[in-house]
RNA sequence: CGGGGCGUAGCGCAGCCUGGUAGCGCGCCUGCCUUGGGCGCAGGAGGUCCGCGGUUCAAAUCCGCGCGCCCCGACCA
């Protein structure tokens, strides 16, 4: 690292990102141009937020299975807005074994198809249904423009996919679905997500209806940060995904998908983060508290480390997630600002003066300097320790949700629209015509993010065209 | 794919214009000293100067052709 200060975010929030998540060892780049190795620090973030996922997931019926990563290319030509949106960011398998392929195989860049071709042989009647499966894999989409953890060719995510009798089961699946994103958004990560409806352009390819969950970032671009898809019967007819009803006849189910990915933790480092680095959320922190010991002498380290060890294995036995950071020859000063970068949300300092009044100092990540900091005493540490976790987890969803509001604006008219998604989001009225959505995308570079589920109600005019309108969207530049 | 920039030590860069012993800062290693907000001192290791070709007595430097990366536009979880 050349220099010790990060870029602030104001300066260059783009050179603030890209070096946050290398030098706080999150990921870093791979020898294939836009590939992502995610480091362990990175990885164990990603893995809490699984595991709050995947409890849902099983907590709502859904089960895990794995489907392969080659896909015959054929496949993707079934279903026809599904090969239009993706043929041009596939990678495709042409040689094996050393003999060119009969039929070229994709790299899946997601599983509709090859999960549609299972389900085609596993459906056969309304007893089998509904189908709830989800899988954790990653899949490749070969982007132009990438991005550690936002936009990289190959990326980790969990992919649901799942088979209805009815229409209105299926709709209640992908809504339900889409409440479980945003119930993990706001309550695991402290990211306040609006949750909408996505525009006709902007909807999976393949899919009847999109929904998404939509989260401001730091500089005030938005963010898809989860999807869930409608899929209609466009996948059961593709790929002849059929039931026999009760009364005999034979019907195309109904199919749902809904994914959440890495880019999560692009969400949450740019929602949260400071000047100073990352600040995770306490409930999806790798290290909830680290504990950095301080001493002269070795009488001292010797009395020090033996407190430091024994308030470990208490908070460890509070089931709190606890680093004691044992570095020799890195100062204490050093380890402050490092750990801070690195986003934990709580630090305890320990010296000689503390072991001998039996306290410790508790500084809080999310507020910076003296203010963040109390004596504890060393009795009753871990439920100390929790209290202050849960308001930390609490105020980080206050001052992200603050932020939001702040740099959300309902624009009176055109001109303050091109105002406000300069720099955050406009909630306006819009007519639905995707001329009016196209325009104001060439016009502005913001583009429709969704119509959020809950609307005021009424009606109003489009900020564009001024026609009727009877929904209001949030439009913004995104990521 | 179009426009712009850049490839020199792990990272960030200088050197190139005007050809002549490959440098600086940070990091890394060893030792001493320090440690309550990014310590200090001394010594040390580390190079295919992106690749190939050309010009020249001599190329990191000049010329040509490749390759790669970054930024800006069209596409995107």
């Amino acid at each position: 690292m050349a220099d010790q200060k990060l870029p602030t975010r104001a300066e260059d929030f783009s050179e603030w990102y890209n070096q946050l998540v290398t030098r706080a060892e999150l990921a870093d780049y791979a020898p294939v141009r836009g590939c992502m190795i995610v480091r362990p620090y990175g990885w164990a973030l990603w893995e809490n937020i699984t595991a709050q996922l995947d409890r849902r997931f099983k907590a709502t019926g859904h089960v895990n299975a794995a489907f392969p990563m080659l896909i015959p290319r054929s496949f993707i030509d079934k279903e026809k807005s599904h090969v239009a949106g993706f043929s041009p960011e596939l990678a495709v398998v042409t040689h094996g074994g050393g003999e060119e392929l009969e039929e070229p195989l994709v790299i899946r860049p997601t599983s509709e198809t090859i999960i549609g071709w299972a389900y085609s042989k596993w459906i056969q009647s309304y007893r089998d249904l509904p189908v709830l499966i989800n899988q954790w894999n990653s899949v490749v989409r070969w982007e132009l423009r990438t991005k550690l953890f936002l936009r990289t060719l190959e990326f980790f995510w969990q992919e649901g996919h799942t088979a209805h009798a009815t229409q209105e089961e299926a709709e209640a699946e992908t809504r339900q679905m889409l409440d479980t994103y945003t119930d993990f958004a706001m309550k695991e990560a402290a990211v306040p997500v609006i949750p909408g409806k996505k525009s006709d352009a902007e909807r999976f390819a393949g899919a009847d209806r999109t929904y998404s969950i939509e989260a401001m970032m730091g500089d005030g671009k938005a963010l898809q940060a989860g999807t869930s898809h409608n899929l209609g019967q466009n996948f059961a007819k593709a790929f002849e995904i059929k039931y026999l009803d009760k009364t005999g006849v034979q019907e195309f189910c109904w199919t749902t998908s809904w994914g959440l990915s890495t880019r999560f933790v692009g969400a949450i480092i740019m929602v949260h983060g400071d000047d100073q680095g990352l600040i995770f959320p306490p409930r999806l922190a790798p290290f909830q508290l680290v504990i950095v010991p301080i001493y002269k002498t070795d009488e001292e380290k010797a009395s020090v480390m033996e407190c430091a060890r024994r308030l470990r294995a208490e908070l460890v036995d509070a089931d709190i997630r606890v680093k004691l950071d044992e570095r020799e020859g890195s100062s204490p000063g050093f380890k402050f600002n490092d750990w801070e970068m690195r986003g934990v949300p709580l630090r305890m300092e320990l010296g000689p003066k503390d072991v001998a009044k039996n306290s410790v100092v508790l500084a809080r990540r999310d507020r910076p300097g003296k203010e963040g900091k109390t004596f504890v005493d060393q009795h009753g540490i871990a439920g100390a320790v929790s209290a202050l976790l849960v308001e930390i987890q609490q105020a980080l969803f206050d001052r992200a949700l603050a932020f939001r509001k702040a740099n959300t604006h309902e624009p009176a008219d055109y001109a303050e629209f091109k105002q406000a998604v300069e720099k955050g989001f406009a909630f306006s009225w819009w007519c639905g015509n995707a001329d009016c959505e196209a325009n104001i995308k060439e016009e502005t570079k913001a583009t429709m993010r969704c119509i959020p589920l809950e609307q005021p109600g009424g009606s109003g005019k489009c900020i564009h065209c001024g026609q009727p309108a009877t929904e209001k969207a949030i439009f913004a530049k995104a990521y």
